[in-house]
RNA sequence: GGGCCCGUGGCUCAAUUGGAUAGAGUACUCGGCUACGAACCGAGCGGUUACUGGUUCGACUCCAGUCGGGCCCA
């Protein structure tokens, strides 16, 4: 319906270039759902945007453009209002020819072809494996799942991918804080990983001597030593005295770590296509090659014996190291490589989800990426702030080395997959978040994820009683009330919403949508009957209701939240 | 000190991306179950959109500066 009122305005306005009037055609021709229905279904503003060129008033362009748009039969009036919007007052017939769509299309209602044929790479989480997802962790996947599933819904083909951080010094780290944990030993240093699941994978090592591993190591933090220093000895004497041991110890921590994080999204409803591991990239060279190639676009020069990238060529503020002076690449060298190879891969958009304080990254790869010589409007970040939690209206703290933080699955257990899911996104990722432990779990009128499954539940509740009863025809022009009108312009704002929701990357703004269409629907069933004696009105209802139902139900399943029939 | 994000009723947040009278929930006050689920509905109260300028037909939204908070870097 947008698209053919844009045409008749685009006709309108060329009509009057030709006569002088207007110079030219602008380059889009806004149509926007009205907010109040006294201002009609659609609106334009385009009378006002063109008044400057036309060198006359907002109102009286308006009132030439609609002297020039051809009839319509599905347009009722059309009327100048405001400082000179144009009001178009819908047919509540052609308004009505969304319950049909509805009720054909079913699952399918709201879909589209708009990504059509454009593959997406969608990374997202990638937590390091160090330790269980907590819920910071929770808001990264649940946005991710549902940005994915926003871009699915308008035909986008869309992989996840979760990039697996096992390489590097905060592996070798983990893996000697389980050693320690083996070993029993009565001090433990204070750069280790301290958290109880340390202890745990500790008890399924077997078959491993117990050494002193702290000989000639330098001091502690807490004996006035440096922490860094002192974990980096013992890491190096661990690996020594262990040898083929270490590998053992290492391979099991990060297996035990990285199949719990796989187990915690996949309960979470949260699917991954692919699992990229960083080490893969130094085994198979690319890390390296990634660095000579840079090198032969002369990007890389030589200081203290190390390697680095003149990324401030492109915009970042400092240059990087890529190769450390002891030989061995750094994190940033990998993630070069793994973004050239996502670039390879061929996917027409690349997104990575990040949290907000990875955003110092950003120019660097950005930077890479261009010296690469790709194209870095593909690549899209997305910064997600981190989530307060709550608990009895006091701040829970939380520290991934300290071990002190609550788990994304102790979240789900206590608040239930669906409210963590729809509280997750419920705010505009970029914005700091309180969330609230004792409203998830709240069941009361304060949830509005309870609001939402209530009003589905309340339809399903009402459909069963009708089962029984007699079916005629329904007759669409019986649905005159102003709960009844207003619901049906509701449902016909669906498919606009998921459409920016998914192409701004926002799912708050389908989340909001339906929260309004349950509101909608609880102020009908409070003023309206629906089991009514007369068979076609009973029945005219009770079609607008399961076109509500389908929508709230195709909703809720692109947030990732259930629709029960009962609650 | 430099960079990024943010600042909206008492509290938690929206605002169709620059549009019409800034909206919801919660809290507070009042009203509604012998109709299909009261986990619901209706009414009221509550605002100088942190502050000051600027851009224009029009600013919560864009620009500059100030204040305050978070994160990253040095």
């Amino acid at each position: 319906m947008k698209q053919q009122l844009q045409e008749l305005l685009t006709q309108a306005i060329q009509s009057l270039i030709s006569d002088g009037v207007l110079e030219s055609l602008p380059d889009t021709i806004r149509i926007d759902h009205s907010k109040d229905k006294a201002q009609g279904d659609f609106a334009s503003n385009i009378a006002m945007v063109l008044s400057k060129q036309a060198k006359c008033a907002p109102k009286v362009l308006a009132q030439q453009i609609i002297e020039k748009l051809t009839q319509a039969s599905e347009i009722e009036k059309i009327e100048i209002a405001g400082p000179g919007f144009i009001n178009f007052f819908m047919s509540q017939g052609s308004n009505n020819q969304v319950l049909e769509d509805i009720l054909v299309e079913a699952d399918k209602f709201g879909l589209s072809e708009f990504g059509k044929g454009q593959r997406v790479l969608l990374e997202f989480v990638s937590a390091n494996p160090t330790g269980p997802l907590h819920v910071g962790h929770g808001r990264g996947a649940a946005y991710g799942a549902t940005v994915s599933n926003l871009l699915r819904a308008i035909g986008f083909e869309v992989d996840n991918e979760y990039y697996v951080n096992d390489a590097g010094r905060q592996m070798d780290i983990l893996a000697t804080s389980v050693y320690l944990r083996y070993c029993e030993v009565s001090i433990f240093p204070d750069n280790a990983y301290k958290g109880d699941y340390i202890v745990d994978i500790a008890k399924q090592i077997t078959d491993v001597e117990k050494h002193d591993i702290s000989a000639g190591v330098c001091k502690d933090e807490k004996d006035g030593g440096d922490k860094e220093k002192h974990i980096d000895g013992l890491i190096a004497n661990c690996k020594q005295i262990l040898g083929e041991n270490y590998k053992k110890v290492y391979t099991l921590a990060i297996d035990n770590i990285l199949s719990g994080i796989k187990e915690d999204l996949a309960d979470f409803g949260v699917e991954y296509q692919q699992w990229f591991s960083e080490q893969s990239l130094v085994d198979s060279g690319l890390s390296e090659k990634t660095v000579n190639a840079l090198q032969a676009s002369n990007h890389i020069y030589e200081k203290d014996g190390a390697l680095w990238f003149k990324t401030t060529d492109f915009g970042d503020d400092l240059d990087r190291v890529v190769v450390r002076e002891n030989g061995l690449h750094t994190y940033f060298a990998s993630d070069i490589a793994y973004h050239l190879e996502k670039f390879e891969r061929g996917y027409d958009k690349i997104i990575n989800i990040w949290g907000s304080d990875h955003h110092g990254y950003i120019a660097r790869v950005k930077a890479s990426i261009s010296a690469l010589g790709h194209d870095t409007s593909k690549l899209e970040i997305l910064l997600v702030q981190f989530a307060n939690l709550y608990r009895n209206g006091e701040k829970v703290a939380m520290s991934t080395r300290s071990g002190s933080f609550v788990k994304l699955e102790e979240l789900r257990q206590e608040v239930g997959n669906d409210a963590a899911r729809f509280f997750y996104i419920l705010r505009k990722s970029e914005q700091h978040m309180d969330f609230d432990l004792d409203l998830a779990k709240s069941k009361t009128n304060e949830n509005p994820v309870f609001y939402i499954q209530y009003a589905h539940a309340r339809i399903c509740s009402v459909l069963k009683q009708a089962q029984d009863m007699n079916e005629v025809n329904p007759d669409l022009s019986l649905l005159t009330s102003d709960s009844e009108v207003s619901l049906i312009k509701e449902l016909n704002r669906y498919k606009g919403v998921l459409q920016s929701s998914a192409l701004n990357y926002e799912p708050h703004v389908l989340a909001y949508y339906l929260r309004d269409l349950a509101g909608e629907f609880h102020s009908y069933y409070n003023n309206s009957e629906f089991l009514v004696e007369e068979d076609a009105l009973r029945n005219t209802r009770l079609l607008l209701i399961r076109a509500i139902k389908q929508a709230l139900v195709n909703g809720l399943s692109v947030l990732g939240v259930s629709a029960p029939d009962s609650m």
